[in-house]
DNA sequence: TACGGTACCAACAGCGTGTTGACATAGTCA
DNA sequence: TGACTATGTCAACACGCTGTTGGTACCGTA
């Protein structure tokens, strides 16, 4: 690392572990602290201070990095997000043979995806009600996946594999919307919920049923 | 509409016509205030200063008649529950002839109620995270709600209408938390959600597909 | 008339947020 | 080297909201 002479003289001389740490060392000291605190509390019950107790700083230097509590969830749930998006959709699931599989593998990665990060997934549910960025952010991304879902319903609508039923689009809002429902209330350990054992099965059921099988409604 | 058994606790002041309003009028202004307020800000943005003054007393004033803001959205989330309650199951909804006919009642009943209600629902989902005694009255109704559908889909399984797959309590888990966060959704006017005319086919199309013409999972 | 329950409020205490202004330290350049 | 600038840092303040205290006013009953 250290290439130049010049640079580990004015390491070495002055500043060994006694000096402060850095700036992006901090940060991801307050994100750390938060993700740690979220285990056990919600968002509003961590005050600002104990974030920044958390991370070696006093409270207004916590504002050094951000402008709210708010703000750090943001930034962890934008980490948990582009972690979803990128295991949800890595191999590009293709409608082959087997009608299952890719549905099965695309709920999947969201499950273990938030399950490892279920104290950001409650805390950014929580916090979508008061907070417009959150919001935003996470309208974003479900229309994302709305949008996918919707096209792969067309798609298979289109190839004969599907009857039509309800318009796609609807019927991709509501089963988004339910595994969104459905997995917070098994992270959040709510009543009633689930064995997480049996969460992908009965999500898969409800989605290929109503995708594959739709009833004629009257 | 005192149909709750929480609500009409012990406090029969009868009106005495005073020059000042008598207790229970009192009471239900403030109740009638936070509904009102609630049409356009959520709880946490409306101060309790501000529901007393709309009901035409001081803030240590309002103490006298609920403990807290969450008080308040606790007595209205608990009539309006009972409404829905008392709409979905009211003349107790035979299997009959028709298979479609029930589940469309009840779901319907559902969304007239709590769309009547928007701004008690809305707000009640979001103070779930942060009230204990929300969270256990929620928790109590949902619980109920789904033991009504595990009971009506294994009655339908036994009948031989329908035919098994996922365990009946997982599968009523998720339609209902599905019917929850979908009407939710709509009422918040979220993005992405869908038109409020289309809300009870889509479910249904879900409900029904999901109950009778499960798929054989792998 | 006086007593006790109901109804009411001014004022206080406490907590958490967000801001200010001053200060320290490290790198840069004249 | 010494002055300038960036980046960090925090004690102390202002503010808003909550919940409590301690006391007052009204009214039905005995």
């Amino acid at each position: 690392m250290s290439l130049s002479p010049t640079a580990d003289k004015a390491r070495l001389t002055r500043s060994r572990r006694g000096s402060r740490p850095s700036g992006d060392e901090r940060e991801l000291a307050i994100l750390a602290t938060a993700e740690r605190l979220l285990a056990d509390r919600s968002l509003s019950e961590i005050s600002i201070d104990e974030l920044a107790r958390g991370a070696g700083i006093s409270r207004p230097t916590f504002y050094f990095y951000f402008p709210s509590k708010d703000a750090v969830l943001l930034t962890l749930l934008d980490q948990v997000v582009a972690e979803a998006d990128a295991a949800a959709f890595a191999p590009a699931h293709e409608m082959a043979g087997d009608q299952e599989k890719p549905w099965r593998e695309a709920i999947t990665a969201f499950f273990v995806t938030f399950r490892a990060h279920r104290a950001v997934a409650v805390a950014a549910a929580q916090a979508r009600a008061s907070n417009p960025e959150v919001r935003q952010l996470w309208a974003r991304v479900m229309e994302s996946w709305v949008q996918r879902t919707e096209e792969a319903i067309q798609a298979e609508r289109d190839r004969g594999t599907a009857p039509s039923g309800v318009p796609a689009r609807d019927l991709a809002v509501a089963l988004n919307l339910m595994n969104e429902r459905v997995m917070h209330a098994v992270f959040a350990e709510e009543q009633p919920s689930m064995r997480e054992a049996q969460v992908v099965d009965t999500l898969l059921q409800v989605w290929l049923s109503s995708i594959y099988h739709p009833v004629a409604l009257a």
